[in-house]
Order: C-alpha cells, then sequence, then structure tokens
DNA sequence: AATGAAAGTCATGTTTT
DNA sequence: AAAACATGACTTTCATT
C-alpha cells in the first residue's frame, strides 16, 4: 500500500492526498497519516522538481572518471566535488577508477573550464572523461518493487 | 524570478504558492501562473518524490560501460535499457565506451542478474562495470544560474 | 475483554483556481 | 470569490493479546 502511494507520488508529488486516496481506495486524511510517516522514517527524503537542464541553458553533461592518489578518503572527494557547482553527482567506484562523477555545465567551454578545476584538486591524479551525446534514459526516483 | 521560483520548488515540490510568493515578494496567484507558464513551456517537466532506495530495499548501484557493435544506433539502446527495470539511466557517450548504464539493484546477486541480462543484449560487444561504493553527491536538479 | 494500530468522518482554516 | 484541499479532533473497526 506504502509502496502504491510512494509510486503515485513519484509520477506527481503534488498531486492531492484525496486524488492518491481515489486510486489506492483510501480516505484524504488516511493517505497524509501515511505520507507524513513515510517521510519521518525516512522512505520518503523531499519533494522536488523535474527541471529541463536544457530549457535553463545547460546542454552539456559528462561523466568523469577520478583517479586518486592513494590516500585520498570518500569524505574529501565529497568535500571538493561539492565546491564545484557543476557536480551534480559524486560516487565511489570499484574498478580502475577510484570515483565517478557526474557533471552538468552550459556549453563545452563551461565544462572544460569545471573539468580544469577537478583536475586541480590536490588528490586528482588524473581523470577520464565521457561527454554524454545524448541522454536515453533517466527515470527520476524509480520504485520497482524489491524482488 | 523564475529562477527562484523554480529553485524553491526544487527545495519543496510541496510547498504552497502562498508559500513560495512569500519568499519572493509576489501574490500566490502570481506564483502560480508562473509556475504554469513554466510547466507548459517545458522548463519544468514535472514534480517527483525523492526516495531513499535503501529504505525501499535496493542498496546496490552501478555504472555500466556498454561496448557495442559498429552499427547500434541510440534508438536500439535505448529500447533495450528500457526493457530492465533496474535501469535508472542510460546516455550514449564520447570516449571508449559507446554507452554508459546506470543500474540499481537489491543487491549484488540481483546486479549480478540484470548484469547479465544486459549483457545478452545482441548488440552488446562488452562491458566494464563500475560498482558503487558510496554515494557522495547527488543533487536532484540542481538550477544554478547558468553563466 | 482490553489494547493499539489504522481507517473513516466531520469541521475548520488554507490553498487553489 | 467559489471550490477543492489539508489537517486536526474524534469515532469506529479490527486484529492481537
Amino acid at each position: 500500500m506504502d509502496q502504491r502511494i510512494v509510486a503515485l507520488l513519484t509520477a506527481d508529488a503534488r498531486s492531492s492526498y484525496a486524488e492518491i486516496g481515489a486510486k489506492v481506495s483510501l480516505s484524504a486524511p488516511a493517505v497524509k497519516r501515511r505520507v507524513d510517516r513515510l517521510r519521518s522514517s525516512g522512505v520518503i527524503k523531499g519533494f522536488t522538481t523535474v527541471v529541463d537542464p536544457a530549457a535553463v541553458g545547460w546542454t552539456t553533461e559528462a561523466f568523469v572518471e577520478l583517479f586518486c592518489t592513494g590516500r585520498t578518503t570518500p569524505a574529501q572527494i565529497t568535500v571538493a566535488t561539492r565546491r564545484h557547482p557543476e557536480v551534480v553527482g559524486a560516487y565511489t567506484v570499484s574498478g580502475e577508477a577510484d570515483a565517478l562523477v557526474h557533471l552538468r555545465a552550459a556549453d563545452i567551454g563551461h565544462l572544460e573550464q569545471a573539468l580544469e578545476r577537478l583536475r586541480a584538486e590536490p588528490f586528482v591524479t588524473s581523470t577520464r572523461s565521457m561527454i554524454v551525446l545524448s541522454r536515453l534514459v533517466e527515470t527520476p526516483t524509480p520504485v520497482p518493487a524489491p524482488e
């Protein structure tokens, strides 16, 4: 039941409790109670807006593999990447690279700048970039049933 | 002004027009008109919920580079990756790989299964996986001012 | 029978349109 | 300004003990 509510809210976070209730056969207050509980228990972390980056002037995107010096901590990478507004995602990963950073920029020039700034971080030994040519799939936050 | 409204809605998609209006010194109806316009012009693509994947039982994540046969089209990759519910993102990229796929799975076993299914796609010649060890940064949809 | 969790109903102030 | 919505208080239901 909670799962269905979350799925509906994922599809449209601004739909009313009554609307959701109609779809899951529950009264509006019942839905609200569940949503409140889901929020305070941390399942729902918040509600956000899906913005078309291109419409706001951000047309270029890249994934950059970071190779770091031996004693680099995830915390260091977090702090460093958060300083750059172009970073929309950062992950430590297994494999050759130490981290993967997702960048969004206005254009190639801007991306190049951001990349230079990133490469200037003291713990970065080298990088490998993949520039996004086209976004094929991007699901906001899917909640498929866990098996 | 629209930018500030979008930023506020990004922070909380369920805040009321009155609330937003108070912060940007506009009346509630004025804010609504702007939001309606932003929606129909495609700047705002929708409203969604940020769910903690771990809280729903999805604890494993990976980025997979796809190497494809010569005559593979983006459309083919789109169709193929959409078939797999574990795919939360897919992009064609420049660089060694042809595409980058973002996967979310319940656990390592599930991830392995999904990966096997992906590798079985006829146009995939090989893959290279990066398993996410920790998510350091993940901004929902940031709207920094374009320069 | 008694407890507690969860749903329904209704009233009121707020928000949407 | 009218209709729809959110939200709190209160009651009911039902499963568990």
